[in-house]
DNA sequence: ATGAAAGCGCTAACAA
DNA sequence: TTGTTAGCGCTTTCAT
């Protein structure tokens, strides 16, 4: 299934067949007869090119790896999936890894993925440290960061305009009368954690609460952080009337705990977060949430990355921001006087 | 960055420096200042092999492909990620395909995967047509299907196990004490809801329960079919008491067609569904399902994959099943003996 | 203990 | 209009 074999068949050389098979027949004026014959030959033995073969040559593997913590959450299959739909467009494909969260795992992936001479990666990285994702953007590897980007550093980053969600949810619980609120936040340290928490602290600042670091607990985007820290801070401010979850993972371990300390939500308690949940609609209760726009996330960075791949240059900002958008629904309501037990 | 520089810095020929960054230098009996010599020279230049000529050259990509009708559907995802994460393990790389469950694009992206030189595929077929599939496993290409297998033909596939999870959920329905019972299906053809339906029926039947043609809408697995059918069933036949949706999407669909027409669930339906959707217990109402064990199906897929590609043959059964366990949750009641109002 | 050379499948510059 | 040849980066026989 070779081109040599074609050409064998078709009593030709391999460059002949090489060119006929590439529709240069025309430029090179190639003779009818022997299209023909190539043609046949390759429909014959149902010859396909060697993709392989073709990348070694021309150094272009027409490739773009795909690196997110976790395939199966509903919010990176999203992105990963806007950017594998791009690629297919664009005739890419798309190597898919997954690094469970793990910023070891991400480095050996990505430089696997590089070593498989990929032509651009989006990653949406699990840990802190970026020095690997710099050094291959150094290395000319057209990079995007999505969703979980740096303070800090040079890459190119596409991820929600987290202080307008985080101050517009604080503006719904002011709204709704709540003053001891408690935040579940997500892993400290990265943007997306201290972008919202930091726009909901001053949020709330302005309308003279205050949120002190007892009123914030947690330590990752996961329900079972959630669950913990929803429940420290029950037990430990009884009074906390509404709290923030900085994801919906977060949220649903808040729900969780909420349940068990026999606080109804939203009676007793209401809830709102920062939302990837499909269905947050049907959910009991109805989640108010910010919902980003996944799909925008991963199309603004497929757009950004084959822009790059096509020789469009880098934009001047470096933080790509897209829009959050409120959703109210049932679960805030106004505070109640009722007295919490625990 | 290739063999051949490290060859010239570390003054050797490539053949030598090529062995000694294979690990071979005690095998060759090579000396230890040219192994050191090479090993610096790599270590200088940051060398890397290429994948791309070391698939080449060994005719082995160590690459699977993954097609799925839609990445961004949590069920598939789950399904990617396992496969992912065991490639992973193997030291194989995964090419994901999107189908958008457009039997052509399938086609498409099968094909694409082969020119790829990919060892091994998992697909989750988008259509009812298989012939591609063979031609692919025909060709010597281990293959296997997952979830959405045939009836026919000779392709092994791993799916759940369909008639078991809908009977469970038949005698709940009947436990439960209805009678008028309407089913959502999904695409008639398919072994999935093929399955699904004949078993429920049966079920049904052996209760001296009759299911007609009547009692049975819905022509696709999405929310939109299920929406749909819901209305219909409903409207046609308000004495309809109780929904089997042969999916989560139906079920949603299911959800909002009740809502509109003023049924509330379980109150004035109940509802059982096939499920694939995460938090199904913090539904409103909580779901009554037949979950399926979604990561099993992934890793029983990679399993039988991984395998084959290490020369272990074919199992015997074609169809491999995971079993399915029924969670009876709040959706489904005793009927009620309110006349339903359209 | 090391090197020369062939070849994996393909493309393209150069020849004819 | 077609063929010859070199070479992409690597591994591996076969020499030495």
């Amino acid at each position: 299934m070779t081109l040599k074999r074609v050409a064998e068949i078709a009593g030709v050389s391999i460059a002949t067949a090489s060119r006929v098979l590439a529709g240069k027949g025309g430029a090179h004026r190639i003779s009818e007869a022997t299209v023909a014959a190539v043609t046949q030959a390759a429909e014959k033995i149902g010859f396909r090119h060697s993709h392989l073969a073709r990348s070694l040559k021309s150094g272009q593997s027409a490739l773009i790896g795909v690196v997110v913590p976790d395939v199966s959450n509903p919010f990176f299959a999203a992105i990963a999936r806007e950017i594998t739909l791009a690629a297919e467009a664009k005739g890419y494909s798309v190597l898919l890894a997954d690094s469970r969260e793990d910023d070891a795992s991400e480095r050996r992936l990505v430089q696997q993925l590089r070593d498989r001479h990929i032509e651009g990666l989006v990653v949406c990285p699990a840990g802190l440290k970026q020095d690997h994702l710099a050094a291959a953007q150094d290395a000319g590897l057209p990079l995007v960061v999505v969703d979980r980007g740096f303070a800090d550093g040079d890459l190119l980053t596409v991820t929600s305009d987290h202080a307008q969600g985080a101050r517009a949810l604080a503006q719904v619980l002011l709204k709704a009368g709540h003053r001891h609120i408690g935040v579940l936040q997500g892993r400290p340290g990265t943007l997306v954690n201290d972008e919202r928490l930091a726009a909901f602290k001053a949020a709330l600042a302005s309308d003279g609460v205050r949120l002190t670091a007892a009123h914030i607990a947690g330590d990752a985007f996961s329900e079972v952080s959630g669950r913990r820290a929803a429940a420290t801070l029950l037990r430990a401010k009884p009074q906390i009337t509404a709290l923030f979850a900085l994801s919906n993972q977060i949220a649903l371990g808040a729900l969780r705990a909420a349940a068990e300390l026999g606080r109804v939500v939203p009676r007793d308690l209401s809830l709102a977060t920062f939302d990837d949940l499909p269905h947050a609609e049907f959910m009991n209760p109805p989640l108010t949430t910010a919902c980003q726009d996944v799909p925008a996330l991963g199309r603004q960075a497929a757009d950004l990355l084959f822009a790059r791949l096509a020789g469009v240059p880098r934009p001047r900002t470096r933080l790509q921001r897209i829009s959050v958008t409120v959703i109210e629904r049932a679960s805030v309501t106004a505070p109640s006087t009722r007295k919490a037990t625990t």
